[in-house]
DNA sequence: TTCCGATGGCCAC
DNA sequence: TGGCCCTCGGAAC
């Protein structure tokens, strides 16, 4: 499930209505029962998203940090929690708000040191009010591989995930073959500002609906899975721009989607061409 | 009822 | 690069 917009997301709503609140903890699971009994009885003060890194910061200098990884989840019930999965591995309980944690990769008590060494690995979050594009396009185009792996690699942009690369490269019309070290400064900067909008859209409805191209009105609320993307997970559909069907392309074991005609070298240069010379 | 794939990432080789 | 971990919904039988 998780890319940077549901982890901020989380961390928006904890922000709101968790911090401040006092926690009782267990891990019916039975594999954080440790770390549970650290947090139980303490109240949480803080929460921090960075990238898919998710920040509890309890009273005492406890801090959770949780990574959900491909299949954790992170429910929240404000009331009538319902009895925790067997794989539950961590519930978190107060009167206002019980949260139930499933199948993370990581979920560990860090120190403030570690969790500060491993902030320091990851890239500019777009998210993130501090967010330098700048260092982002400096961290992008080191090293000479493709823009598509490039873009997934959390120590230089943090917080993109396989559905984002895809719907930003589309959006800003970007071959994701393309040497990273090759990108230009004007075609970052639409990279940037697709992956920017879709994240902060994302992160306010709670998943990712990629704009239509060319302009077409908003969908409905109500539009399907299927349909919330322009090329991901859509191998063989039309492209939504040029009706090109849409390739599928395995890249380092990940599904990658894109448009060969819309994403052509130059393609992106071509249409900046053209909305200069009609301005 | 079983099976498979998924919006990640780590580690060993 | 491949194997492996972790969970769960939906497809396939």
């Amino acid at each position: 499930m998780p890319e940077g917009n549901i982890i901020h997301r989380l961390a928006r709503i904890h922000r709101r209505w968790l911090v401040g609140r006092g926690f009782s903890a267990d891990s019916p699971q039975g594999r954080f029962s440790e770390g549970a009994r650290h947090l139980s009885g303490r109240t949480l003060v803080a929460v921090d998203a960075h990238g898919k890194h998710l920040f509890h910061h309890f009273e005492g200098g406890v801090r959770l940090h949780i990574h959900l990884g491909l299949f954790g989840n992170l429910r929240h019930f404000r009331t009538g929690a319902p009895p925790p999965s067997p794989a539950c591995r961590l519930r978190l309980a107060s009167p206002h708000a019980t949260l139930h944690l499933s199948g993370p990769q990581a979920c560990e008590l860090l120190s403030p040191q570690a969790e500060a060494t491993l902030r320091a690995r990851l890239g500019e979050d777009p998210l993130r009010p501090e967010a330098s594009p700048a260092r982002a396009f400096e961290s992008l185009r080191r090293g000479r591989s493709p823009l598509a792996i490039a873009l997934l690699d959390q120590e230089r942009i943090s917080g993109v995930g396989n559905i984002l690369r895809a719907e930003a490269l589309f959006l800003a019309r970007l071959p994701p073959l393309l040497p990273a070290s090759e990108l230009r400064l004007e075609d970052f900067e639409r990279l940037w500002e697709a992956l920017r909008e879709l994240l902060e859209d994302a992160a306010r409805d709670g998943r990712i609906v990629a704009p239509r191209a060319p302009p077409a009105p908003w969908e409905t609320p109500g539009r399907r899975r299927e349909d919330r993307f322009n090329v991901y997970d859509r191998a063989g559909q039309p492209c939504p721009r040029c009706a090109t069907p849409i390739s599928r392309l395995e890249l380092a074991s990940r599904a990658l989607f894109f448009c060969e005609r819309c994403q052509s070298p130059g393609a992106g240069a071509r249409r900046a061409r053209q909305s200069r010379a009609t301005r």
